[in-house]
DNA sequence: CTCCAGTCCA
DNA sequence: TGGACCGGAG
C-alpha cells in the first residue's frame, strides 16, 4: 500500500520509520492515532489517504487472516477487494506474495513492457492482461512471482519512460532493438 | 478525470 | 528544476 505510485526507496523509509516506532504490526498500527501514522510514512508521500488504507488494511488482517487460507482465490480476493486502499494490483501483491495464490500481478510496468513489445494485450482491462498471463504461465506460484520481480527490476533499470536500451539484456528480442526515441 | 505528496535524479 | 515513482478513491 505504501508503493501505490510512489518509489519504493520512499517506502523503506516510511517502513523503516514505522519499525523504529514499534508500529510494524497490525495490533501495533491500530493502537497509534491516525495522524501519528500518517507522520511516520511520511517518507512515502499520499501519507494522509496512507494512514487511512493502512489502518484498514490492519483491521481487515486481524478480522479476515485466520481464515484466509481456507478461502478459495477468487473469493479471498473479493474479500481485499472490499478494503479501503486495497485495489486490484494491492489485491493480487497480497495474493501472490503473501498467500502464494497463483496469480500474475499487473502493474505499470508490464503494461509499459508488453506494449514496448507489441503485445496487443498491454491496453486490455485489468483482469483481462491478468488471465491472459496466467493462461500462459499456469498456476506456478514462484513463475508467476519471478515474472513480475524481473519485469520490476528490468523497467527500473532499461525500460523506463525514456528506454536505457545499452545494457537492456533483452535488447536482441525487442522489437525497437534499440530506438531509444518516444516512448 | 483529478486529487493525493515527498523524494530522487537527469 | 520537472518528470516520474511497482495506485486507488471520489
Amino acid at each position: 500500500m505504501l508503493t501505490q505510485n510512489t518509489a519504493w526507496v520512499n517506502v523503506e523509509r516510511a517502513i523503516d520509520r514505522l519499525r523504529a516506532a514499534g508500529a510494524l504490526t497490525a495490533v501495533e498500527l491500530l493502537a497509534r492515532p491516525e495522524a501519528e501514522i500518517a507522520s511516520l510514512i511520511r517518507p512515502a508521500g499520499y501519507f494522509n489517504v496512507k494512514a487511512v488504507r493502512l489502518r484498514a488494511a490492519c483491521r481487515w488482517w486481524l478480522a479476515e487472516a485466520a481464515t484466509a487460507a481456507s478461502q478459495d482465490t477468487a473469493s479471498l480476493r473479493r474479500s481485499l477487494l472490499a478494503v479501503h486502499g486495497i485495489g486490484p494490483e494491492t489485491a493480487d501483491d497480497i495474493l501472490l506474495y503473501a498467500f502464494e495464490r497463483p496469480v500474475f500481478v499487473v502493474d505499470a510496468y508490464t503494461r509499459r513492457l508488453f506494449g514496448r513489445f507489441g503485445l496487443p494485450q498491454h491496453d486490455a482491462a485489468y483482469d483481462l492482461l491478468r488471465g491472459w498471463v496466467e493462461g500462459v504461465l499456469g498456476p506456478d506460484v514462484p513463475a508467476l512471482g519471478q515474472l513480475h520481480a524481473r519485469i520490476v527490476e528490468l523497467c527500473k533499470n532499461h525500460c523506463r519512460p525514456r528506454p536505457r536500451c545499452g545494457e537492456c539484456p533483452l535488447l536482441a528480442t525487442c522489437p525497437r532493438l534499440g530506438v531509444a526515441a518516444g516512448d
